[in-house]
DNA sequence: CCGACTTTGTGCATCGGTTCACAAAGGGAT
DNA sequence: ATCCCTTTGTGAACCGATGCACAAAGTCGG
């Protein structure tokens, strides 16, 4: 039994909060279209899911909506920014600035979502110094300094694999506990650090597992789904 | 019992096919420091999961373990690559060549599994005819041609936002059954097309979340956890 | 002020996935 | 050949997530 205006649930399952950010994308497209009010129903139709799935995730930070009228556009992304913890301002780094880094240095949608590129950071000398999307590349013995100085709470590591571990070592020693790891390794953290990671491979990999069953499996069995 | 070779269970799990790739990975790290055998709990560690889970996983394949001894690496590399249909080569078009459609064509996971990218398209006239990583650019009004001519199987979109549902359109109309998006819309097709979507700033928004939890969450909550 | 209509929020059944724990299977030593 | 040791493969309990279906809550027209 909770008290009726309890919306801060400090659990909030994993799942839900995988999805929030893709319902803050649809509700600022909406926002930007001038639409004041969403039923669940749209808004799960916008953001790609079913629309009971959504109403539960919604119902995890709160009693948002109104009944017989939906969510309240501006409210929603207020509450949704808040919980994500968008409201504040992210200093990221960039460490590795191959092709990867670079576009990821370039890419928008950090910018437009709170997260502010605070360092580029490299081994290679061939590009220290260079400026890429603005700012200055600067050298990994930095490192350090630079996330102290900048208040840097998330890493992106866009190295080689190889020396993605020892980066993660220091900027772990320097005080970072976020990290979104793009080199293909496992990184070895404490619990306390977070890393999710992204491999592009990956995902190649898992279409053509379903390509190929699309195209009749490994063997050719003829079964007709 | 059933006979010693009938691996092929058509109903492999949906978070098993995604941990294979990982399997994958660890397994060519072993193989290349000339590692013969391995048991599931160091596969597991190298992979970065449970070992209870990694057997369940390889047991939906087939039984392709020895007891008391472990997996014999080489063959196990075969058999997940078998599997994820990565023993053919799959040829992929690359559409948007922006700084990240770049990073992508010159990223080196791709080549080392199996994929071929097999074309580069691009709508800017300014980038179409520029060699990226060996190959041409070419115009998006060839995308039919090319994906028809060279078999292409699977497109990456790496275009604008605004751009990727028509040419998801166009690509799908063009015989692909699987696409690999990065462009942050959801795109809408048919039940028979594979979609996977990578969204960089949704990795980043799920690390604030947790980051924003640890410093003690949005209403500053007192609490030990 | 009331009644019909809309849409939320949620209890509940279900499902897929994870983990535990152990019997079965094989290797190697004696 | 037999026993002991290691490691697999899996039955079964558990856990979180999903989706249905509906009562509760609110709006709006008359």
């Amino acid at each position: 039994m909770k008290s009726p205006s309890q919306p801060r649930d400090r659990g909030i399952p994993e799942a839900t909060v995988a999805r929030l950010p893709l319902y803050l994308r649809a509700l600022h497209g909406m926002a930007e279209r001038g639409i004041a009010t969403v039923s669940s129903e749209d808004l799960a139709v916008a953001a790609g899911v079913n629309s009971a799935k959504l109403r539960k995730d919604l119902s995890h930070l709160g009693s948002y909506g109104t009944r017989g009228v939906g969510y309240d556009v501006e409210y929603l992304v207020y509450q949704i920014s808040r919980e994500l913890g968008l409201t504040q301002d992210w200093a990221v780094a960039i460490v590795g600035v191959g092709n990867l880094g670079r576009a990821l240095a370039n890419y928008g949608g950090f910018v437009s979502r709170g997260f502010r590129v605070a360092a580029l950071v490299d081994a290679d000398p061939e590009v220290v110094g260079d400026t890429i999307a603005g700012l200055n590349v600067e050298h990994i013995d930095e490192l350090e300094t630079v996330i102290g100085q900048r208040g840097v709470s998330i890493v992106v590591l866009a190295t080689p694999a190889a020396a993605a571990q020892a980066v993660c070592d220091r900027v772990i020693a320097a005080g970072v506990t976020s990290i979104l790891n793009f080199a293909p390794v496992v990184l070895s953290v404490p619990d306390s650090v977070d890393v999710r990671k992204v491999d592009l491979s990956i995902e190649l990999q898992i279409l053509a597992f379903h390509e190929q069953r699309k195209a009749g499996g490994p063997l050719m069995a003829m079964d007709g789904q």
